[in-house]
RNA sequence: GUGGACGUAGCUCAGUUGGUUAGAGCGCCGGGUUGUGGCCCCGGAGGUCGGGGGUUCGAGUCCCCUCGUUCACCCCA
């Protein structure tokens, strides 16, 4: 209990069964994204600091003070990423990935490192699945990489959530939106709380955001964005909204979702999930069409999201009974009196050689607590070897099962282990 | 960074108005005579009661500090 070391604060050890959980919820993820023609790319879990200063931008909150960031002793400032998206549109970057043609449709699966105070479906380390669509302006990508999501959810039987989608406009017209919610803002003023207030001078956009019920009064009336958007914006909005339709993802409008980096442009959209606690944002992601000039490239418009998995089996958890089982070991070697360590060893290269998984005991036990043992592991099939087996040339087959068992000539195991596994019964 | 709740065996928890060698269930290890798991019975190992200080004849029980966990705010995946 008093342990010297521990896993440091907010991360956590993954260990069986939900290891095997989280690589198979991986392995469908990663399916779906290949369906859709995405291509896996990884990149260090280190970049340059500048590279995230640059790209989720100076004042956010992940900038000013959730980034682990340390010097090297070369005197480098490098930075544990705290997200997908910059990593990887410097890698498009910096490997000249637009001369294989465009769009370049990528996806990552990785942990991202954020300090912050954990909570429920928060912490400082965390796995993202994320997809980056670069190089198309066209409206139906954006639906895509929504689609994406949503057809990861139904395949994994979830229904309880939210589609919220906005446009949050372009270079044109948020900033002449911006101007006018802040004049709004500082004429009520008076009636907001003081984190508002805060939020007005620092970031209006997040005023939004308050669950402070005279705040939301205030906010009432407050100018919508949607009502702002220049006609491409607008135009742009409506296609991404017909393309979902078409695509059978069903969406609310949220003229008031704002995302918390800096780099997003026209759409943005968010999954939200019922009985997750407060965090209930499982996936989360939009357009960033400056982003690719922001870190020195051509301009380039691009579009994207971010699952975190935590909040995806916090979800699975929540709503349904997990879709995978894990596999089973299929055979226990059990070593009977009358049989060495040697005949095991035998048995079980050749039962692995066979492709069929196997262990046995290493704790020099006895039988019984070999038999336990492998009742504990689950096995499939226990075989036995031992005096009576070896003087005959075969070994025993149990099936744990349904507790029977029955004698193979030692010529024919692979064979009927091969048979029994396929069938499930003992009796072919 | 702010606030609340909680820290007793590997896990889930008991522990009476502060009183002698700190308990249960589950789990783990072993046994219940010949080579067989799950049920049952018996036995065993395992705890500086998160850590430090204080009050007291005496503290798991009271007080202070500290660390940790957790939930919420903030923010976000």
């Amino acid at each position: 209990m008093a342990l010297k070391y521990k896993a440091p604060r907010g991360t956590s050890d993954l260990v069986f069964p939900e290891s095997t959980r989280i690589s198979s919820l991986l392995e469908v993820a990663a399916r779906i994204l290949t369906l859709n023609g995405y291509q896996l790319i990884s990149t260090p879990i280190l970049e340059s600091t500048e590279l995230f200063r640059r790209g989720i931008g100076e004042e956010t909150d992940i900038v000013t003070k959730e980034m682990y960031t340390f010097e090297d002793q070369g005197g480098e400032s490098l930075t544990l990423r705290p997200e997908g998206t910059a990593p990887v549109v410097r890698a498009y970057l910096e490997g000249g990935l637009q001369s294989r043609g465009l769009p370049q449709k990528l996806y990552y699966m990785g942990p991202m490192f954020r300090r912050e105070r954990p909570q429920a479906g928060r912490y400082r380390q965390f796995l993202q699945i994320g997809a980056e669509a670069i190089g198309s302006r066209d409206p139906f990508i954006d639906a895509e990489i929504i689609s994406i999501s949503n057809n990861l959810f139904k395949k994994l039987g979830l229904s309880h959530y939210e589609l919220l989608v906005n446009s949050v406009g372009c270079a044109e017209c948020r900033p002449g939106y911006v101007r006018m919610l802040s004049g709004f803002l500082e004429g009520i003023s008076q009636q907001l709380c003081g984190e508002c207030r805060r939020r007005s001078r620092e970031n209006p956009l997040r005023v939004f955001d308050c669950k402070n019920e005279s705040c939301r009064e205030a906010l009432a009336r407050a100018p919508v964005i949607g009502e702002q958007l220049c006609p491409a914006c607008r135009e742009h909005f409506n296609g991404a909204l017909r393309h979902l339709e078409r695509l059978g993802v069903a969406y609310t409008i949220d003229d008031r979702l704002v995302r918390g980096l800096d780099y997003y442009t026209n759409t943005t959209f968010e999954f939200q999930f019922e009985g997750l606690g407060s965090q209930n944002t499982v996936s989360a992601g939009g357009r960033y069409d400056y982003l690719t000039e922001q870190l020195g490239g051509p301009e380039t418009p691009g579009v994207g999201f971010s699952l975190g998995v935590e909040r995806l089996v916090m979800a699975v958890e929540a709503q349904a009974a997990f879709p995978f089982s894990p596999e089973r070991l299929d055979v226990f070697v059990v070593a009977a009196p009358g049989a060495d360590r040697g005949r095991v060893l035998d048995i079980l290269t050749a039962v692995r050689a066979a492709g069929v998984s196997a262990d046995a005991d290493f704790m020099e036990r006895g039988l019984k607590a070999q038999m336990k043992q492998a009742a504990r592991l689950e096995a499939r099939l226990v075989l036995i070897i031992g005096k009576d087996e070896l003087e005959q040339g075969e070994v025993t087959l149990r099936d744990l099962d349904r507790s029977k068992q029955w004698r193979v000539p030692l010529s024919g195991m692979v064979a009927e282990l091969r048979r029994f596994l396929e069938d499930g019964c003992f009796n072919g």
